[in-house]
DNA sequence: CTTGACCTTCCCATCATGGGAAGCTTGAAG
DNA sequence: CTTCAAGCTTCCCATGATGGGAAGGTCAAG
């Protein structure tokens, strides 16, 4: 398989392919006398896989812990767990830290009657010490 | 004032003023003689202006935008209340797909046991085509 | 054998922020 | 007055994930 072709297989872009191989996230595939790097089912296995922990919020750089628990057979699956557990955790921070900001648009919002006049507690909000 | 105490006083850092400074989102300040920048109480008040809507998520293109609109007396408030809708929006975007996320990966994670063994249904799920 | 689609590498951009170097200025203490 | 630290200046580089695009090589179908 051409990059092009296990990146249809794969939901992951040539650049990106490229780029997780050059990051070292994904080994070197094999390459044609002409240069052009060719791809097993296995490889569009692991790049699935990646784009799969890309889509649940993963850090490329979790991704490769990941990566290293799956191929080890001897793993604990508290490890995998565990990383999740963190990963869970930032998510929760980070909605969180959105729902606050929201709450206090939406407060902010509320008092602005959002017509012609200059007169906005929007502003003022902002601009408050 | 100096860089460092307009910092202080408005809670941006100095990298941080000299870079609005650089794309243009705060004006130029004067120099000293020495080609130090000084900041009025003024200049402090739209740096912390720009902080508190930083802190409420806006990107420094929407808070160009609210600034026009800040300095601007005769703006129709409607357009403060729309960009903060716009962002509202975007803000709840974001959540939802953290939300799903999060959502997903405590259903992984809940099948998993977390232990000593290699077995693990977190692993299968993000390999799983 | 040409043509178009694909591949290669390389550089640059995004967005907001920070680190750090090299060199100049200021203010306080000796 | 000199000296020394702290603070200022500009400039370059890095982050993290992704993409755009150029210049040039390759392949397959017509």
């Amino acid at each position: 398989m051409n990059i092009g072709q296990a990146a249809a297989a794969s939901q992951v872009s040539p650049k990106m392919i490229r780029h997780y191989e050059d990051i070292g996230l994904v080994q070197r595939p094999k390459r044609t006398p002409s240069n052009y790097r060719t791809y097993s089912d296995n490889d569009v296995h692991v790049l699935r896989f990646v784009r799969a922990a890309r889509d649940l919020g993963f850090s490329l750089k979790q991704i490769g812990e990941l990566l290293s628990l799956w191929r080890d057979r001897r793993r604990p699956s508290r490890k995998v767990k565990a990383l999740v557990a963190q990963h869970i955790g930032e998510l929760e921070r980070r909605i969180a830290e959105m729902q606050a900001m929201k709450a206090a648009l939406e407060h902010l919002s509320h008092h602005c009657h959002g017509d012609e006049r200059p007169e906005c507690p929007i502003l003022d909000g902002l601009a408050r010490p």
